[in-house]
RNA sequence: GCGCCCGUAGCCGAGUGGAUAAGGCGUCAGCCUCCGAAGCUGAAGACCGCUGGUUCGAUUCCAGCCGGGCGCACCA
């Protein structure tokens, strides 16, 4: 909001010196403005001059001064401004002008940092969508905080957002799982079977066979394999799919919605796609198999989605799917898949742009890949052999928070390591206790001052006094809570959860050192009042950003 | 071989064209009769993988090389 003021003001200025005939034209391009990172170059810097430099045939500095000359500051927020180095203009602020941030924050609570730059665009964001053959794992972990928190952030950036999850509950690896329960069935009545490779091993298959058995092992065995390998799959997949929900509403994840691969099936979707793009001539028959002219639209070969026994790929379902999902309104499809299927994206890409649709619709977030360890070991996992560390056994260890907030803390765009023992820790390595520290810190200042009558109840009466607020530490808690909502916008823009991580980690330790240096409560009581508008200013901040992911703010801890 | 991601202090890492490269861990020296020490303050530690290019300006963009991860099915 102060960055708008100002840029108000230089467009102004530039414009006003412009007719005086201070500057050449009139075209002023995209300018940044932005904290600079010494308090020596002032509160705000913009690069105006510089990337003007071009279009006005002018000098930077030259260029500069004549906007500062032009500029007309009437509500009297600018102290001073200066010039610096190869151009950049500095603007040193009235403390009033940062001042007005805690009344903002007070008025609008927990929708201080939503900004309407989505404009209600409608957005899918799909993610997780593990096949319902086993239980989630750490991978899956990672995609559901990274899947959930863009949802949440993008909403928060003002657009309509769904999140879902697609289940693949056809096609041949459901027939395997099917086929794993039969067996393990069979060998609960006493019979010795021969247990394939390729089938999940799991010992949850063994679980779910157990309740089978019980429920109607009887009615099973009678049947021919065709059959009870169908019915067997179909409880699985169920069972499992039911497992996940609970893994994911424990993990703080909720979907709007859940897509089912069949309903393409059923709907004739799937064979309606391969028909259209035939027509298209983009599906051409090779080899007793129908393929896609993927390499026409950059793939490396073309991809076969009619396999030659007449069954469709996987990959069939999935250009269905994504028809789909821009036929129900969305304007931007946004997938997060694991990074071992960035191959596919160019597939999907050929099939959205095959359509008439352009691929710039279309995001993939490629979260790559999490290393599980145990006090700095790697902890085998072998899903071959079922063994392996799930969801579940995290959430259960080291807590939904922490699990959600390290998931976060980095850039989905390098692999990441997890350590369990680490995550587990109630100590200074565990970031997510010095966030929610803060919260529970201000929560227990706040809840003193109003046992010992220091202050009226409502934050809305604490901001009279915000003209006391002037020691540097207050300032820059003010300049970062001031820039919440562009770390927001940023966080949107970029599709990048962990710029509100860092966001709540800088809020925090700038709270902390303000913190230890000044006391909240103290005889002065508008001074009192005064900071502890501040401080509960703090205290919504920290709970909206850690509320975008997925993340707890507790009173106590 | 081809494709995607990564390469920033002993370790983990932020920084998607700007002025003196965040922060954390670890190391060293300090801070609790006082609002929560799960906290704070200070010190030491970086040819931002290498070589070129674009630019007034490159850790950031481009090209090539080196190193690491992950993929290259009529599987999903």
């Amino acid at each position: 909001m102060i960055k708008s003021l100002i840029k108000k003001l230089i467009l102004d200025g530039a414009e006003k010196a412009f007719e005086q005939g201070l500057l050449p034209s009139k075209s002023f391009p995209e300018m940044e403005i932005e904290q600079p990172r010494h308090a020596s170059h002032g509160d705000l810097s913009t690069n105006f001059a510089m990337v003007s430099a071009s279009v006005q045939k002018m000098a930077p500095r030259k260029i500069a001064q004549a906007v500062i000359s032009a500029m007309d500051d009437k509500e009297k927020i600018i102290e001073k401004t200066e010039i610096a180095g190869p151009g950049f203009i500095n603007f040193f602020l009235e403390k009033k002008a940062w001042h007005q941030v805690i009344d903002k924050i007070h008025s609008e609570k927990d929708r201080f940092g939503s900004t309407d730059v989505g404009k209600g665009k409608k957005v899918q964001v799909e993610f997780v969508s593990a096949n319902p053959t086993g239980p989630l794992h750490v991978g899956h972990g990672r995609g559901a905080a990274v899947g959930d928190a863009i949802g949440n952030i993008l909403g928060f950036a003002g657009f309509d957002v769904q999140k879902e999850y697609y289940i693949n509950d056809s096609g041949r690896q459901i027939r395997t799982l099917g086929l794993s329960v039969w067996l393990r069935l069979r060998e609960l009545n006493g019979e010795a079977v021969d247990f394939p490779d390729d089938c999940y091993k799991g010992s949850y298959i063994k679980d779910i066979a157990a309740a089978l058995n019980t429920l109607k092992g009887a009615d099973i065995l009678e049947k021919d394999e065709e059959e009870a390998v169908l019915d067997c799959a179909g409880f699985a997949a169920e069972d499992i799919l039911t497992g996940i929900k609970e893994d994911l509403s424990r993990f703080g994840v909720s979907f709007d919605n859940w897509f089912r691969e069949q309903t393409l099936f059923d709907s004739g979707r799937i064979t309606e796609v391969v028909e259209d793009f035939r027509k298209k001539g983009i599906i051409y028959e090779k080899d007793g198999a129908l393929w896609f002219r993927t390499e026409q639209y950059g793939d490396e070969k073309d991809r076969v989605v009619v396999r030659n026994n007449g069954l469709t790929t996987y990959f069939a379902s999935d250009i269905a799917y994504h028809m789909e999902k821009f036929d129900r309104g969305f304007a931007r499809v946004i997938d997060v898949w694991g990074a071992d299927h960035h191959g596919y994206i160019q597939r999907i890409n050929a099939s959205i742009e095959a359509s008439g649709r352009s691929s710039a619709q279309f995001d993939v977030i490629l979260v790559q890949l999490v290393n599980l360890l145990r006090g700095g070991r790697p902890v085998a996992m072998s899903t071959r052999a079922g063994e392996f560390v799930t969801l579940r056994d995290i959430v259960d260890e080291v807590g939904k928070d922490a699990a959600r907030f390290l998931f976060l803390s980095r850039s989905y765009d390098s692999g990441l390591d997890f350590d369990l023992e680490l995550a587990r820790q109630k100590t200074s390595e565990n970031p997510v206790y010095y966030v929610q520290y803060v919260h529970a810190r201000i929560s227990s200042i706040v809840a003193k001052a109003r046992e010992e009558k220091m202050a009226p109840d409502s934050p809305l009466e604490w901001t009279g006094s915000v003209s006391g607020l002037v020691e540097p530490e207050e300032m820059n808690l003010l300049k970062i809570l001031a820039s919440f909502p562009e770390q927001v916008e940023k966080s949107a823009a970029t599709l990048h959860p962990h710029v509100v991580f860092t966001y709540l980690m800088k809020l925090a330790s700038a709270f902390h050192g303000y913190y230890n240096k000044h006391k909240v409560l103290t005889q002065d009581y508008d001074l009192t009042l005064a900071r502890l508008g501040l401080v509960s200013a703090v205290k919504t901040v920290i709970r909206n950003g850690l509320d975008l992911l997925g993340v707890s703010a507790p009173e106590t801890m």
